[in-house]
DNA sequence: ATCATTTCATAAACTACTTCATTTTTATTC
DNA sequence: GAATAAAAATGAAGTAGTTTATGAAATGAT
């Protein structure tokens, strides 16, 4: 299990014994995905909460209309899960799905309890993640209101400047909130402009 | 203090001892605002995470070209702060108004590390109730994408009834990310489908 | 009660973005 | 390396939501 990256992001946050780093270890699941497949599809119920290791992930929604939404793209060192289907264990509206070969490391939720037990400095770690997941998340939404197509995109080519050129326009344009056609508009004006 | 509210709303989650109580009860302030007043104004730094015991709140923003963004709205038993200028104390980009005289109980930034230290129980606490509104945030996110003006106001006026009845219009079309007029347009059209 | 201020409603002109239809470019497969 | 599929570009027509302007209704202060 390559588990050294997600040590080091933990490492950030707070500090692991080898013993807390062995009982880690026997508690989380490594998992090897193909190009196309799906982590989480909706109507299942979330039961992992993933870090990736390696690859790309999209999570969306589709809508009544059969509408494709991105709601959030991944890459190495984002976690990926569908945070109130994971800790409610209901069935989940959201579909991840991996746009490369992708490896994940997993914690899964019947072992949660578990490990907030044995390693309290984790209940921690994940407070505060999730703290900064909150507040990225509401700086995003103020973006949504206040910002129009444009800056948006921009804001998100200089943010993700690696994510940009791993996945198709058409994704990046559906997590902007656009359609392509329009997306590609933006992209010919800023040629223009220079 | 009047401090059974949050002491309800806390047990919700965990359950805490007298002492555990006691201590809180030290460590916690509670502060009354009239109406109009400011619990937090942008380029400050949100130095407490509040609870609403009593009153209404609006959370907004104001972007570069001057407009006012509500970017949240609260009542009893709903949390108001700027998590992100909160957890990283750094100046805040919103502000936070009281539509109403309003009472809160405010847990201080610098109060935090000895309160998670002595009651680790709200360690527990806070990553639930913070993993509850990341949630809720996404799903806001989602509508955001996925709904029409319309179908966002109906989907507000059937979730939070009794915030409608108690703030301006105007504000409630500030929320949803249209213009007031725009809001108005929609509710005569409701109400000539009866 | 009255005056001032804030809030709400209505309507016409305008704009950011969508939809639909077609073509060109790029990637994939045999 | 030709054939096929997928992604991106382009343009014309349509729509959801904005802007600006004006008046009516509600609220608050004196």
């Amino acid at each position: 299990m390559n588990i050294k990256p997600l040590l080091s992001y933990i490492q950030n946050f707070v500090e692991l014994t080898k013993e807390e780093i062995s009982f880690l270890k026997l508690n989380l699941t490594s998992r090897k995905y193909l190009k196309g497949q799906f982590v989480l599809q909706q109507g299942d119920v979330c039961k992992t909460s993933s870090f990736i290791i390696k690859g790309c992930t999209k999570m969306f929604y589709v809508d009544d209309d059969g509408q494709e939404h991105v709601f959030m793209l991944g890459i190495e060192d984002w976690w990926v899960s569908d945070i109130g289907s994971f800790i409610n264990q209901t069935p989940s509206d959201f579909n991840i799905q991996c746009l490369e070969d992708t490896e994940l490391i997993q914690f899964p939720f019947d072992r949660m309890e578990d490990i907030y037990l044995k390693i309290p400095k984790l209940e921690r770690f994940f407070r505060k993640i999730v703290e900064r997941g909150l507040a990225a998340t509401q700086r995003r939404i103020i973006r949504n209101f206040s910002l129009n197509a444009k800056e948006r995109y921009l804001f998100f080519k200089e943010s993700y400047p690696s994510i940009e050129q791993r996945i198709p326009q058409y994704m990046i344009a559906s997590y902007l909130g656009i359609t392509k056609e329009f997306l590609s508009k933006i992209k010919s004006q800023i040629a223009q402009e220079g």
